[in-house]
DNA sequence: CTGAAAGCGCTTACAG
DNA sequence: CTGAAAGCGCTTACAG
């Protein structure tokens, strides 16, 4: 617990001025080699280590980043702040996380504190309300910040946006239900006029109007829960529905559990698609046909845009749509 | 992004000194009510926000707290991490985290940049492996550390170590097996010659030396995957197994999945108990026993436990066993 | 109860 | 290529 040597020790121990010091730990070519390397010697020698907290009262740049979700729990969200943060760590960013629990209060008060604790940038995938606590006082402190996987500012000049391309995506498993001969289709999960919900049900609307097929929505929480509720549900007052697109994985599987539950076959008589692409889907039996959404790729994505917003100072596109893909699995293969 | 006003620019709004406006920002009682009154008014005025690196110079704690964890896309790992930053938040300190996909180089890097960064304490799941190129920085830096769910630092003076009560947890599961009427009980799942997998299996050896009955040990990856392959493969290798005490519930589910998969009915002729009680287990079907953990409750008194050390100097105990509860749902009932 | 001064560990011009 | 000085925004004794 001793007091924690700085440069001035280092200058000391190596014979050199502590600004030659502060030149060797920021990689100054200025430097010459045999200087650069007793320096180093001499920091490994007593023990150095960088304090970066006082190296950013005099620059800016902390090396932190403010990673604040709405639902940490959810696997889709693990998985982006998962990859999101091992690629920052790989560029030499540090992330604090927050889960707000779908908490707009809450959410203004850890942004408060990570603005204190001086982040550089902030990357936030935020709860529906209340958008002015949050994002007012980041834009007062004039710190770049995304908008992610949802959008409730509309100014996005500020407030960048980026997410999947999730109308395409459900088009696309709408049509691919379509194909394998299901007539009546059902949109499971998902909470009514949000905008996500919203996004992930036009595409459905879309090709379900293309094809003359009326639309069958039952929405709800995007949990497990829900999704195993609406399995018997479904059977019950619409018998006639023969496949179910769901909001995400989570209501899918729930309601492949709940089709096991009430002895529903599914993949032949009754078909599923979900939506995100969970580990899990690959893993269940019957294993469950998703779209796609490489929220891992995305989370790394997102790392390189804003590093390269806060380096370079390349601005991101106000809004950015990365591709999704339909995985096919047995859930609603079209032979069986 | 103008220059962030500084205490010096509350002080003369408010027409006080700067010793003055920092004695109100830290809630001195020494200061006039109206003083104070007046500082807060100025602060709200100008738009100041406390800079916490700055304060961090002079005295010490940053009010960063550094959470490593071995694999952050495994729920268990993902609830309590979520749960114990949630607790930090909301006693007003921020984590970063770092997730190190049970790489212990990545897991040194990570700590390294994070003492940097000045945190005040950590909370480790370490990885296995190269212990010292994690912990000796840390030692040397003088700074608070807990070793959670795992043990890898025999000297837990130093690293005070804390988990679930997994032997008594694994015995009572294998009890309440043997009871339902198994007769042949298999352990799945967990990497042969680790703690955690030694802890969760010499519970089940101990009741199974009681019960008179010979082990079944089926060793592997603590994953869905694995679970899935290993119902076919027990169910093809040892016909006369008739129930599972899985490692973990990831594992069971995965068992859940496979049993589902080759026509395997789980509950009565073959039962199935997993461990840690992750949300999913009470939503599949057949629900899944298994062996609560409360790791969310252990999350938040990990961060009373931390807290306490680090504002209080309360030093945690060496080593901590939290209780645990067998929860029997479908997959293990007894008349089924 | 409030003010003036020093210092936390760095970086940043500016000289040499 | 290297050194001496000032300053980042706070807190901490120390006076008054």
């Amino acid at each position: 617990m001793e007091r924690r040597p700085t440069i001035i020790d280092v200058a000391r121990t190596a014979g050199v001025s502590k600004s030659t010091v502060s030149l060797v730990l920021r990689n100054s070519p200025q430097v010459k080699e045999e200087t650069r390397a007793a320096v180093r010697e001499a920091m490994a020698g007593i023990g150095y280590v960088y304090n970066r907290s006082a190296a950013n009262m005099r620059s800016a740049n902390a090396g932190l980043i403010g990673l604040v979700i709405n639902d940490l729990r959810n696997p889709f969200f693990t998985e982006f702040a998962t990859s999101l943060q091992m690629a920052l760590s790989a560029r030499g960013y540090a992330a604090v996380v927050a889960n707000t629990d779908e908490d707009p209060a809450l959410q203004a008060q850890v942004v408060s504190a990570m603005i204190e604790h001086g982040v550089s940038a902030f990357i936030i995938s935020p709860a529906y309300g209340d958008e002015q606590a949050t994002f007012g006082p980041i834009a007062r402190a004039g710190i770049p910040a995304m908008q992610v996987l949802r959008m409730v500012m509309p100014d996005t000049e500020s407030f960048p946006f980026a997410a999947p391309d999730y109308l395409t995506g459900s088009r696309v498993a709408t049509e691919h239900l379509l194909t394998t001969g299901a007539k009546r289709i059902a949109f499971v999960g998902g909470v009514e006029g949000r905008a996500v919900t919203n996004e992930r049900m036009s595409g459905y609307l879309e090709a379900l109007a293309s094809a003359g097929v009326e639309p069958l929505v039952m929405s709800g929480r995007a949990s497990r829960a829900f999704g195993r509720e609406a399995a018997g549900r479904l059977a019950a007052e619409f018998a006639e529905a023969d496949a179910a697109l769901c909001f995400n994985d989570l209501v899918a599987l729930g309601m492949l559990s709940g089709c096991a539950e009430i002895g529903r076959a599914v993949g032949s008589a009754f078909k599923i698609v979900g939506f995100d692409d969970i580990e899990d889907c690959a893993q269940v039996y019957p294993t469950l046909s998703t779209v796609r959404c490489d929220i891992a790729g995305f989370g790394e994505s997102m790392a390189e845009t804003l590093l390269a917003w806060l380096e370079e100072g390349i601005l991101p596109p106000e809004r950015t749509r990365t591709p999704v893909e339909l995985i096919v699995r047995d859930s609603s293969r079209a032979g069986s």
